[in-house]
This record gives structure tokens, C-alpha cells and sequence, in this order.
DNA sequence: AGGAAAAAGTTTGCTTCCGAACGATCAAGA
DNA sequence: TCTTGATCGTTCGGAAGCAAACTTTTTCCT
């Protein structure tokens, strides 16, 4: 990936895209600071994800979303799967698959509700217990060397920046949002 | 997904979710503003996905990743299939697939390059170029509107920012940085 | 009580998605 | 020249990823 200076780099950079984006479509109306702040958003998550992944989830044979999945489950045990999908942010489908996946691996459970015999509760093994406690720490402390670079100041702003991001898309569908 | 106000919600906000977190894992010495920081991050990239495939794509039954291809070809003419991967933020072997949906559509052509037999270069055809046209002005317009909730100060602000965080990914293993 | 409607999770079918191994092609040096 | 080493795109195997259809269970209405 990029990150070059001075020579000439074998990719297009974010302000080379930019410029030929203009030229290619200057008739037409765009809102180009929407699109650069999405795309840098989208490249940003992408990188961040690769890192993580490459850095701490790979010497733990666990997937992206693997590791998502049971770091909601080792912080709320007992959760019922659709709130489980919605907090990795996958659909309940997906979870079906995943779940299956760390089953058989002996790092999740699956457990009937008594009372509401259509609901499935999640919770750790100890081996799943003891993995989180052990991956966790290693996946903050890459976290929190990626966001170190930023002063102080600018991470607040960027997380609440972010958040209005999210209520900006829900609000269009949602209730209306008051807090904050 | 979220977005209430009020009424007691059927999930987790992100704020019940660190305080959850917090008593978890108390003894633990975390940096908790890096792991909100990029937390929000990862839900802000995943809700605008979905609602520009929502919104957009799938009324032309066009995946996330097929648009993207499609985009960098139609800015990039010609391009190497090792670069559209690159731009596209997907591997080599994926972009393989997807070209090959995209073909079978009769969107993008693949065209060998004929003084280095290896390569393969990517073109739309006057169907994909008819229908970027179509579909960007589409979709930059609902990228205008999740962003123009924000203000422009803010939305600078947050690019920089998001920028910073890819550099800061990338200085861990490239050589140094030194632009802007 | 009884039947319709809603809700939870799973299955199905298809499309990403990636690392590793691979075959083909080109580049550099003896 | 030829051969060793890179480089490019593809293939392979396995795991996400989702919408839509489906089964089971619960809720709601009369």
C-alpha cells in the first residue's frame, strides 16, 4: 500500500484520484467534499482492519469478525443473537455461520432460552474466556499505538465527528434522534 | 439499527457498551479512547455502506465492492488489474472475481497489454461507462446528504483526520512519510 | 380457545474476500 | 544464451456476507 514521498509512486494517491475525478466528470454538479470524506473513511477502516488483523488476530487463527463476534458475547454474556448481530454489525444470518465456526472451535456456546423457546443465548467457554483475555489486551494495545499518533484533541474530535456520521444515516430512516 | 431517544432502546448504545466494557475488564490497563475512537470508525464505514447500497446500488443491482471496481476503471481507463486492486482496497485474487461478474454483465472488459504479456488491462464498456454515468451522480448525492448534516468546518476536519489515521497505519511499515 | 400475524433463528443460493500455491512471462547476470 | 529470480494474474480452499424463503414459537385479536 502507499505511502511514499518524493519518487514517483506506482499508485494514485487520494489528491491524484481527486483530480482525475474532476476532470472526468467536470460537468456535473458532485459534491466533492462528501466523497472525499467517505472515501477516506472507507480507506481508513479498511486499513485499520488489515493491521489489526494482520498484527494480533492472525497469530490467533481468528477472523475479523470471529474475533468481533466474541468480544460482544465476553461483554454480554448471555445475549440473545440478534442483539448479537446487530452490535457486530452483521446480519443475523451471518452470525448463524460464524457462531458455527467458533463452535466447533470450543470458544462459544449456544443455549435455549427457557422461557421463549424461539430465542438462542451466547455465551464463552472458558477457552473463549481465557482467549479474550489474552487477545484483548494485545488488540487495544495496536489500537491504541494506530490512534497514538493523533493528539489527544484531535481523537475526541474525530470520534464525535464519527458518531454524527452514524446518526446522520440513521436519522434519515429512524425516529427522530434528541440526545447529546 | 439505532437511533432511539427516550424510550428504552432494544440494544446497546455505544455508551452502555464502555461502561459495560469498563467493569470487564477494570484491571486491565486499556487505552479506551483508542478502542471508542476506532470502534466508531468501523460502525460509521459500515452504516454508510449499507446505506449507499441500499439507497443506490441495489436498485441496479450492483454490489459494493462491483461499484468500486467500476468507478476506478471508469476514472482510470486502461489501469492495471495489480493497481485497480490496489485503488479498490480488495486483493488481487478477489478483484479476479469481481472482474468476472462485471464481464459476464458486459460492463468491463479485460484486454491484455502488448508489450508485457503479464499484465491485463481494465476498460469499461460503453454499457459500464453509460451506467457510471447514471449511477455516480446518484450516489455522490446521497454522500452529499449523509455529510451536509455536518458542518464544512467539521468535514475538513474530519478528512484530515481520517487521513492521518491511514498514515499512521502505514508509517508502521513503510518507509517515511513526509507529505502535506 | 383458535386462528392470524409477528418474531427469532436457520437454511439456501450466490457473491465477495483472502492467503497460499501456481503457471506464465519478463528482467538481470554469468 | 540460459538460468535464476522477480512479477503478474489466476486458481484453490475455506470463511464471511447478505436477502429471501422457511420452521418453530409466541403474541395478539376476537
Amino acid at each position: 500500500m502507499g505511502g511514499y514521498a518524493g519518487a514517483m509512486p506506482d499508485h494514485h494517491t487520494l489528491e491524484e484520484t481527486e483530480r482525475a475525478m474532476k476532470e472526468h466528470v467536470d460537468t456535473l454538479p458532485l459534491d466533492f467534499a462528501a466523497a472525499n470524506a467517505l472515501s477516506s473513511l472507507f480507506r481508513a477502516a479498511n486499513a485499520v482492519r488489515t493491521e489489526l488483523t494482520n498484527r494480533v488476530l492472525r497469530n490467533h487463527d481468528m477472523t475479523w469478525t470471529g474475533f468481533v463476534v466474541l468480544w460482544v458475547v465476553w461483554i454480554w454474556d448471555g445475549m440473545e443473537t440478534r442483539h448479537v448481530a446487530e452490535s457486530a454489525d452483521i446480519s443475523k444470518a451471518t452470525l448463524t455461520g460464524v457462531v458455527k465456526t467458533l463452535e466447533s472451535r470450543g470458544l462459544i456456546l449456544r443455549e435455549g432460552d427457557e422461557n421463549d423457546r424461539r430465542l438462542v443465548r451466547l455465551r464463552l467457554t472458558p477457552e473463549g474466556v481465557a482467549l479474550m483475555e489474552q487477545i484483548y489486551p494485545e488488540f487495544n494495545a495496536v489500537e491504541s499505538e494506530i490512534i497514538g499518533n493523533l493528539s489527544g484533541n484531535k481523537v475526541t474530535t474525530l470520534t464525535r465527528a464519527l458518531r454524527d456520521v452514524v446518526k446522520s444515516v440513521e436519522t434519515n430512516h429512524d425516529v427522530a434522534v434528541q440526545d447529546d
